[in-house]
DNA sequence: TTTTTTCTCTAGCACCCGCTATAAAATCCA
DNA sequence: TGGATTTTATAGCGGGTGCTAGAGAAAAAA
């Protein structure tokens, strides 16, 4: 009687399936009566009410409000509220929040990493469009459910690793020197992202961020490597 | 009916008033059956309980439990929970969050200042004997009362725009040079701060805070003052 | 002692929470 | 058409929320 929702979840809307297990000639409609809503529509509606209002302030009511679905469809469609919340945290990664492994991934110097990381970040966290700031640092605070906020603290961490491994990259390839403290490197420009989200929210502007990430990047150690990747930027406002 | 509940809700314990209104022998002591407990450790109890849970996830049941009183007791001393949480938050700037006003206020540098404040920042975000990080920054986060939500904003961008005007003062004083961007710095320093109170609470240790509290300060513009007054501090990892 | 004043305890209010039983509606297959 | 299957809307469950009425208990005042 616990786990009796266990039916898959199938996640497109009901038309669009591809091909079905059996060979028949129809697109493997499903049987019984077909999903009177969109999906991923009213997911991408989750999203921005968890974003908006964080986990548990966001009440189921809400939820079936601005999704504009009745309660038993919403536990039908995506199981209970957590894993609800789980799959936006999944679909905000994907969408919105990719853009610091982005960075780090593409660019090829650390510092043109952490610099494009922090400006993309002032754009993302004042957008118009969806809520301020970052969902995975504010959506699960102050939360009665432990193994929710947990969920997002290990998704933090995790940045916090990503970061100093992307920086022993740079260390190892001879971008910063060998005495540079690592894991203090990378916990500095996570602390940045995480008072640029806080500064978001309590509303500071896009300007603003961007100001305040130039005077976080005039910190970073430069060498010959920079002038080729990076030659265009600024170098902040102090000395 | 609305406010029957306006009776001064006196501080001290009963029996410790020192001189009433009228001048009688008798040390003023209040008419009717005294209060059975001690209202300031219930109070210092009450700022655990929200410094750890925030306002929201922290229920008048759990207050009741933790200060060790019955609801009636704690609505006719502290009024209603919100009022009760304005008085903690009272308690716990004068008590734990006056450190930066403390530095800003008796450190002679900017760069000092600054630089106390990041310490000490490390040392009470991580310090044993109750919770981490910071309680103005975290605890009205996700709020479903605006004006709880709101009123810690405030308290936050008051020290976003006090950080402000004493870099002003620092570059009034020849100590920064003339071109500082006053804002962007004093955002930036709430950036680090906010930033280690969120990693306070993802577990980072005092060491690991103030490595980034001092890779956070070599950004700072030196100049002959600073010699003078913070001669003994490392400048840091990097460079 | 009696009265007055104040606090404490028990119990419970109205409301909102996450979640679901039930039955009607809408589709497919035979 | 007649099941079979799945989704929908209505209604409501048990439990937790902030908060309080009412009665009793403990002190000072008369």
């Amino acid at each position: 009687m616990e786990n009796s929702r266990e039916k898959v979840l199938r996640s497109g809307p009901a038309p669009a399936a591809d091909e079905g297990p059996t060979a028949g000639r129809t697109p493997a409609r499903p049987r019984g009566r077909p999903r009177s809503f969109d999906r991923e529509a009213a997911l991408e509606k989750a999203v921005l009410a968890f974003w908006e209002r964080g986990y548990e302030a966001t009440s189921v009511a809400d939820l079936t409000q601005v999704m504009g679905i009745g309660a038993p469809s919403l536990y039908a469609a995506f199981g209970d509220k957590r894993s609800l919340f789980e799959e936006v945290v999944g679909v905000y990664t994907d969408r919105y929040g990719s853009f610091g492994a982005r960075a780090l991934a593409e660019e090829p110097t650390v510092r043109g990493a952490f610099q494009r990381m922090l400006r993309e970040a002032a754009d993302l966290y004042t957008a118009p469009g969806h809520p301020h700031g970052c969902l995975v640092i504010h959506a699960a605070t102050n939360c009665t459910t432990p193994e929710v906020e947990e969920s997002l603290r290990v998704r933090r961490n995790e940045d916090i690793a990503a970061f100093e491994s992307r920086v022993g990259a740079g260390i190892a390839a001879g971008e910063l020197p060998a005495g540079t403290d690592a894991r203090a490197l990378a916990r500095y420009a996570r602390a940045i992202i995480q008072g640029m989200s806080q500064q978001a929210r309590d509303g500071a502007s896009r300007e603003e961020l961007a100001a305040l990430a130039d005077m976080a990047m005039s910190i970073w150690p430069r060498v010959r490597a920079d002038r080729v990747y990076a030659a265009g930027e600024s170098s902040g406002d102090v000395r």
